[in-house]
DNA sequence: GAGTTTGAAACT
DNA sequence: CAGTTTCAAACTC
């Protein structure tokens, strides 16, 4: 079933689907039409903030019927959930509980590693619950694992008759990977490499300050295979780093009681065995299924570093492409046989501190839409939002799927070179039909025993599954669904039926609804601004769990944003938003910067303002008159200038009459950049050898250097006066350190300024000379500071044995 | 903080 | 498309 119709899909940008190209899959089957393959396209990006050309595609579709959800027992005997750490802190799943269910023709492979590094000697000790499949290959020099996967007998067999595509698990760095994945018959190369502790902190040992990973491997039945290998296989991983396998067998709900967010993405790479496949930062902590049948070979990379090296694997990979960013995740899955989409990928940032994640990409059978199930993590969720960037060369474009887990109906989509988020709305009763049963590719999440992931405080948990969340930013044929088990469906907006598509994905205006899923009941889309995913992120997770509806952002000052007027996210990240202060507009034309820069007021200062969900209606309709006006309204206006040209400049160019082009009332000048050739400027003073904007420049930058300098001085200040408040508490718990200042009290001042005066008389009734009277003076002076130190280091030694 | 200036957005 | 009006930010005092 596809969960956005076919309109749909049409009208949904290409942005949203194109990620950067990884590998060329070849389509295998007809009719496997899980994604759709785009013909790469380099061809230069117009706006800096624009979706880059390279395909890019995200596919998520419901198939899973509800009846899937509900009665998916958790019968999977071999499901087994199992983690092994360096810390000797295994984490294991019953097999009982059914944590996720995929297709039933898919096998769950497990792989419980324990890896260190093999420079060491230590030997790599595995607990995998189920055999070993050979062969297991460690290529020392690359760092590479080389596991067959088999999901099932009918997999290896057809594996080795097809010269399987191993699974690598690739360590790149501090990096380590993990898992198996896949369907049966369809070998699955998972890389991961992960250079920062990221969500796998959260899983291992907390005291072990190696960066650890977990992988979650969704197998079908309950023939499980063993990953890593046996002993004597090393996995070379540097710096002691723990790899966490955690098999999640197929049927098997997955269920989180934790806030943790899943980011679940599916994307499809035609191309397949491009070498070319960039790496980037790869999280780990992801569940990466695959699922689609007749697809020799498959591979799901997982990688930190900026090469790969996965044109070494043939056949169709699933791969997670390279990101220049460590906090994102790109996650290329194989488009389906009869697919001729090129590739598809979702970058994903990860972000260490919203905890655990796990990534589930499944490759549908063909006709099969691939879903992707979440749960959340009741353990150390620190964000209530999960965003997932999906594509973007650089890190300034993405797109964002972001399972909220205080509004388990929203996910959000960013998409490059728009500024909005886009959201789909799932409500609980239509979670259950979201899915269409596709025959045995189609997977649904089952809920089932709570799944613990990691050890120590950190963990991660899998629930019973509730409502399912869907999201399908770019409905294929087949289309690829999220599935995120959610506790209590909630509808953070409006799932109202989409009132008007836009022909423009990437103008769709905020808390534009773009589409119910067909037969899906009230599923739909909607499109927030992208800085509202911040505050969502940034509203405490109570607030939004304990309202059933989707309470205004409250407190948030700082709110992220995508590229705008040319200004990198980090730069404009960095600064909060100005507030807005409309007061006839309503904040629902493009008067208000909140309103044009797709999000939501928050903390303005404006009137009567509309620019909120309370006022969805209103906002939907403005900003279908704006996008009827221009339907470049809501981008960027900072683009990408012709060749020769400033890498930035206006789209339309500025107007200024009076200004010169060197004031903020210019547009361009605000951005920082040059007016252009397009702009209609009179007297324009704003460009390349005006003498005057280089003063103004050498000014600003001057006033920029004093503002730092002054910022370094304040904070420099304000350590010292921190430092000097702790010097005034008395060190008492301390063995050592400081003397206790707070001695010398008032009390103790009043007596030594006494004895100073007496001896002061006493100098003067003896008519001493006044050099011999300041001596004596001095004298009892030292004689005061010395009773002073002895007393306070008695003080301290009594205290101190004390404590002892 | 009030008033003015400015240019984009909206309107005709 | 051009001219005018409206609007809110930028700027000045």
């Amino acid at each position: 079933m596809d969960v956005v119709s076919p309109e749909l899909n049409s009208l949904l940008p290409d942005e949203i689907m194109d990620t950067e190209a990884i590998e060329d899959l070849p389509p295998s089957q007809p009719g496997g039409g899980a994604v759709q393959s785009q013909p790469s396209d380099d061809t230069p990006v117009p706006m800096e903030t624009d979706t880059p050309a390279a395909s890019e595609h995200l596919s998520l579709c419901s198939d899973a019927t509800s009846a899937e959800h509900a009665k998916a027992p958790p019968t999977s005997s071999g499901a087994t959930l199992s983690i092994s750490t360096a810390s000797q802190l295994p984490i294991s799943i019953s097999s009982t509980s059914s944590l996720l269910t995929l297709k039933p023709a898919m096998v769950t492979s497990l792989a419980a590693t324990k890896t260190t590094d093999s420079l060491s000697g230590t030997s790599i000790s595995t607990t995998g619950l189920q055999r070993l499949t050979p062969p297991f290959t460690i290529s020392a020099a690359n760092h590479q694992i080389i596991l067959n996967k088999v999901a099932s007998a009918q997999a290896t067999e057809a594996a080795k008759s097809i010269g399987s595509q191993p699974q690598v698990f690739k360590q790149e760095g501090q990096k380590l990977l993990v898992t198996t994945i896949g369907k049966s018959g369809q070998p699955i190369m998972l890389q991961v490499a992960g250079g920062k502790p990221g969500v796998s902190q959260t899983l291992g040992d907390h005291k072990s300050q190696a960066p650890q990973f977990k992988v979650v491997t969704i197998g079908g039945r309950s023939e499980l295979k063993q990953v890593v290998g046996s002993a004597g296989n090393q996995l070379t991983t540097l710096q002691g780093q723990q790899l966490k396998a955690v098999q999640i067998a197929t049927k098997t709900p997955v269920s989180s009681a934790a806030p943790i967010k899943y980011i679940i993405t599916k994307t499809v790479n035609s191309k397949g065995l491009s070498p070319q496949t960039s790496v980037s930062p790869v999280i780990t902590g992801r569940v990466l299924t695959q699922t689609s049948p007749g697809i020799p070979s498959r591979t799901i990379t997982l990688s930190e570093t900026l090469n790969s090296n996965m044109q070494s694997i043939s056949g169709k990979k699933i791969a997670i492409s390279p990101l220049k960013s460590p906090s994102k995740v790109t996650v290329v899955s194989v488009a389906s046989p009869t697919s001729n989409a090129t590739q598809k990928s979702m970058t994903l940032p990860v972000n260490v501190a919203l905890g655990q994640q796990i990534l589930t990409v499944q490759q549908s059978t063909s006709g099969s839409p691939v879903k992707l199930a979440t749960g959340q993590n009741t353990a150390q969720n620190i964000k209530p939002v999960q965003s997932v960037t999906m594509g973007g060369v650089g890190g300034s474009q993405f797109k964002t799927i972001i399972p909220l887990g205080s509004q388990p109906n929203v996910q959000q989509i960013q998409v490059p070179g728009s500024r909005f988020h886009y959201v789909r709305l799932v409500t609980s009763t239509t979670a259950s039909s979201l899915g269409h049963p596709s025959g045995p590719s189609t997977s649904s999440l089952q809920t089932a025993k709570p799944m613990v992931v990691g050890t120590g405080a950190a963990r991660m948990s899998v629930v019973p599954a509730q409502p399912v969340k869907q999201m399908a930013p770019k409905p294929l044929t087949s289309g690829a669904v999220v599935t995120t088990a959610q506790t209590q469906q909630r509808l953070i907006m409006p799932a109202t039926p989409l009132p008007q598509i836009q022909p423009n994905f990437t103008n769709l205006p905020p808390g534009t609804v773009l589409a119910p899923a067909p037969g899906g009941g009230n599923v739909g889309y909607a499109v927030v601004p992208a800085q509202y995913v911040t505050q969502l992120q940034q509203t405490p997770f109570v607030t939004l769990a304990s309202s059933s509806t989707f309470p205004a952002p409250a407190g948030v000052q700082t709110q992220a944003r995508l590229p705008l007027n040319g200004l990198s996210p980090a730069e404009t990240t960095s600064r909060p938003r100005k507030p807005c202060n409309c007061t006839k507009s309503q904040c629902l034309k493009l008067y208000c910067d909140c309103f044009a820069n797709g999000e939501f007021c928050n903390n303005c200062n404006c009137n009567n303002c509309f620019n909120n969900l309370e006022h969805e209606t209103e906002r939907l309709k403005a900003i279908k008159t704006c996008l009827d006006r221009n339907p470049e309204a809501f981008k960027p206006k900072i683009g990408k200038g012709k060749q020769g040209e400033s890498d930035r400049r206006h789209s339309k160019g500025c107007n200024c009459k009076r200004s010169g082009c060197l004031k903020n009332y210019c547009e361009c000048y605000e951005a920082k950049i040059m007016c252009s050739s397009i702009c209609k400027c009179i007297g324009c003073k704003n460009f390349e050898e005006s003498p005057e904007r280089k003063t103004l420049m050498h000014l600003a930058d001057a006033a920029e250097v004093r503002v730092q300098q002054q910022t370094a001085a304040k904070t420099k200040l304000s350590s010292q006066i921190s430092d000097l408040l702790m010097r005034t508490t008395p060190v008492i718990s301390s063995g050592g350190g400081r003397l206790p200042y707070t001695f010398v009290t008032k009390e103790v001042l009043e007596a030594t300024c006494e004895c100073l005066l007496e001896q002061a008389k006493k100098a003067e009734q003896t008519h001493q000379p006044q050099v011999e009277a300041e001596r004596m003076i001095l004298e009892e002076f030292g004689h005061c500071l010395m009773r002073i130190i002895n007393s306070a280091g008695k003080a301290k030694a009594d205290c101190a044995s004390i404590n002892c």
